[in-house]
RNA sequence: GGUCCCAUCGUCUAAUGGUUAGGACAGCGCUCUUUCAAGGCGUAAAUACGGGUUCGAUUCCCGUUGGGACCA
């Protein structure tokens, strides 16, 4: 398919929750496609529904856009501010008899409804209204008699071309006369879209698989009001472990709780990226090594494709995004890391800064999540405790170890404090002396007394951050521990 | 229930009529090693099923099964 004008597309997200990673894979597809052809994106908030749209989900929305890089050209263009232009599409249908009132209550359309799925029968409104003359809505009007607009739904089998399905059809005439406003100042969904696309030229329409029943809807409307229609592309979903649509009910679905937990923007990106897409491996100008699949923001868009995105839904799988998070964690700028970690670790640990940095530079290469860092450093900032019999390396026992130890402190009280400068000029010095005793029988408790848990970084690596007296000082308390063991 | 959509390793996917069905994550093994990671090397693992079309089907068609979405 070739594509003449830069296109423009757009996402209009609900404010009614904060953003959701479905939402921003559908901004993010929608973002690679524009900015690989050149076009324009624009953000529409779709807040028609006052009851449950909340100023503050828009802002997360638009922080949490903003926080992934997927950012727009145009808006955001708030649907309640667009009132008067509904209204107009509105009056014309209406004044065309293209749509009209509908006076019947929901107590007998449900029971109606009710009928028709006991009978196996797709359930659609009857046409109740369809004939009412003008006088009579006037009169009912007069009345005080409650409303909504229907559209007179044409009867034809429609066909539509998906760019990641094909074509696809349906029968309209099992629609009914749909409601597509409660009243001239209220749109529904399907109506409202239909005018902010035409209007806002929208030339792609890229969205949810979950929309797919509601676009040849809106493509009847767009040819009752005269309107041109969009190509459209159906993502498909994005699934749990149990390979229903993502819920919040077994995970964290808020990007907003993926910064919590300590993800870079990048990680999820490209992440997301890749779920449900791939590049091709040949055909394209990018690099793509069929060895990896980390890729830069600008390789992800020169790669896009849209007609090459999966039919299928995609499990969320964290186990991969975790991976990915690791090595953007690794490769981070170190300014940048020092500041993300800022939500991360207290401020007390910052108090010798020289120390705060030797510790991210060491411990960065171990985490998968910056939440982790917390945890996984602590023991550099605040007192140690521990079971005493973790001192003692599985070859080796009690006294052995004490002895061990008491030799290690004598041996590095006589160092020079310049010994401690890298782990690679302690090691030279201690080694010796381990590789005499039996390296793991003096690594290993000298390990553990200094960082108190069984699984860390190297002896050296510890040492030279904490520095000769706490060195000393926790290898003798761990001394006092054994002999406190004994009695 | 009706309509629509989908189907390659556990997961994300590559291969659009001809490959020993490739890669990545996870797994497992080895290596490194005082521990845990990381790294390096290696390994196991898939075309849902049944019919066609074709010299040849992962690939095209039909059906079955299974899964999902939407409408309620």
């Amino acid at each position: 398919m070739t594509i003449q004008h830069p296109p423009r597309v757009r996402i209009a997200p609900s404010p009614t929750g904060p953003l959701h990673i479905g939402t921003a894979r559908t901004g993010l597809f929608n973002f690679l496609f524009a900015k690989k052809l050149a076009g324009t994106f624009v953000l529409r908030i779709e807040d028609t529904d006052l009851e449950r749209s909340e100023i503050r989900f828009e802002n997360d929305i638009i922080e949490y856009l903003r926080w992934l890089g997927i950012t727009w050209d145009e808006g955001p263009v708030r649907q309640t501010e667009r009132l008067d232009h509904y209204e107009h599409y509105l009056r014309k249908l209406l004044h065309e008899d293209k749509a009209y009132y509908c006076f019947c209550s929901p107590e007998k359309l449900e029971i109606a409804r009710q009928e028709m799925v006991g009978r196996g029968v797709a359930p659609k409104y009857a046409g109740t209204c369809s004939t009412l003359t003008s006088a009579d809505v006037a009169l009912r009007h007069k009345e005080g008699a409650r409303s909504v607009i229907r559209f007179r739904m044409p009867s034809t089998i429609l066909q539509f071309h998906d760019m990641i399905r094909g074509d696809v059809s349906f029968d309209t005439s099992l629609f009914g006369d749909i409601v597509i406003s409660k009243d001239l100042r209220t749109p529904l969904y399907n109506f409202a879209v239909v005018v902010d696309d035409y209007e806002m030229q929208i030339s792609h329409v890229i969205r949810g698989e979950d929309h797919v029943s509601n676009t040849p809807k809106q493509i009847v409307l767009q040819r009752a009001l005269g309107f041109s229609t969009p190509l459209y592309a159906h993502l498909p979903l994005i699934l749990d472990t149990n390979r229903a649509k993502l819920s919040k009910r077994f995970n964290a679905v808020s990007i907003s709780d993926y910064k919590k937990t300590g993800y870079l923007p990048e990680a999820l990106f490209n992440f997301i990226a890749l779920l449900g897409w791939h590049p091709s491996e040949v055909g394209t100008t990018v690099n793509i090594s069929r060895h990896t699949e980390i890729f830069s923001r600008n390789e992800l868009i020169h790669a896009f494709d849209i007609e090459r995105v999966q039919k299928a839904g995609a499990i969320f799988d964290i186990e991969k995004l975790d991976w990915l998070n690791a090595h953007y964690i690794k490769v981070c700028d170190e300014e940048r890391l020092l500041a993300l970690l800022s939500d991360f670790a207290p401020q007390a640990w910052r108090a010798d800064p020289a120390k705060f940095r030797a510790v991210v530079a060491l411990m960065r290469e171990r985490m998968k999540r910056l939440d982790e860092f917390t945890e996984y450093a602590r023991f550099f900032f605040e007192p140690i405790a521990y079971e005493p019999g973790i001192l003692i390396w599985k070859k080796s026992d009690h006294d052995a170890t004490k002895e061990h130890l008491r030799l290690l402190v004598s041996l590095l009280e006589s160092l020079e404090t310049t010994s401690f400068a890298t782990p690679a000029l302690l090691e030279a010095r201690v080694m010796p002396f381990a590789e005499a005793r039996g390296r793991g029988d003096v690594l290993w408790p000298m390990r553990v007394a200094l960082s108190g848990v069984e699984k860390s970084p190297g002896p050296f690596e510890i040492a030279t951050i904490l520095g000769k007296e706490e060195t000393i000082q926790r290898i003798t308390h761990a001394i006092k521990v054994l002999e406190n063991l004994s009695h």
